[in-house]
DNA sequence: GTTCATGTGCTAAAAAATTAGCACCACCTG
DNA sequence: CAGGTGGTGCTAATTTTTTAGCACATGAAC
């Protein structure tokens, strides 16, 4: 999903494009008890359709239920959503939205988590990028 | 703007409001040509009126022209827009939207700006966090 | 078997979003 | 001055989105 085709998505389809890619997967009463201010099941369900008719969700059955998933790889998701974070309030700039994310009060980094950014810091020396 | 306000916004006010914090400020005009599939001028004005209404915006006067800001500060919505991207991609953790960031094939981080990163690494660690 | 709970496909109505157009204003140029 | 350009406030029409409800299906429990 680039930030193009999230752009399109109505206010609905976006809260629900959000819980499906925040839980990997979803059923529709997952996502209906995920939502805020939830509409009914059935419209729900109706808005799952859209988006699978758009192109941005697929299902598979599970028993007697359906299944819920991205189209669009995780890893893909993910960059696409920073990229558009990056573009959008820093200016492009990747170092800003790293500082941004290390200096963020909400969130402790353990030693483990801070020995690996450093490997990647070390490793984007030695690749002279 | 924390992230559940954001979800309020529907598809165009949420284009706009990329276009506008983007940028730092904009005029209708502005926010005009930077629109994907763009509608008519008045169109766009009514728009802004509709987010200035919400909160969202507000306008000062220069010249003749309403140049339209963020009613939220930059800093409050760049923090906003990461936590809203590390918890619905990434699980909450900083540690890995930092790594994805690092990873990004698209761009190049600075020597200067590694050595920026690899201060707030070390400071982390002083902190304890 | 029946009943109940929960699922689906589909549709149309209701609500919200989007859009364009009118009337008017301000400023500049000839 | 008049005309042109570009601005605004406001409204209502149009389009899109959202919603709920009906009919039917499925599976489990009795």
């Amino acid at each position: 999903m680039n930030p193009n085709r999230e752009q399109e998505l109505s206010r609905r389809e976006r809260q629900i494009m959000d819980v499906i890619h925040s839980r990997g997967q979803a059923t529709a009463a997952e996502v209906l008890a995920a939502l805020p201010e939830p509409p009914g099941y059935s419209a729900v369900r109706a808005l799952l359709r859209i988006l699978e008719t758009k192109g941005h969700l697929r299902h598979h059955r599970a028993g007697a239920v359906y299944v819920y998933t991205p189209s669009s790889s995780p890893e893909s998701a993910r960059q696409s959503a920073l990229q558009r974070v990056v573009t959008t309030f820093f200016q492009g700039s990747v170092s800003q939205a790293v500082a941004a994310l290390l200096t963020t009060p909400e969130k402790e980094i353990s030693e483990t988590e801070l020995n690996e950014l450093q490997n990647l810091i070390n490793q984007a020396r030695k690749e002279g990028r």
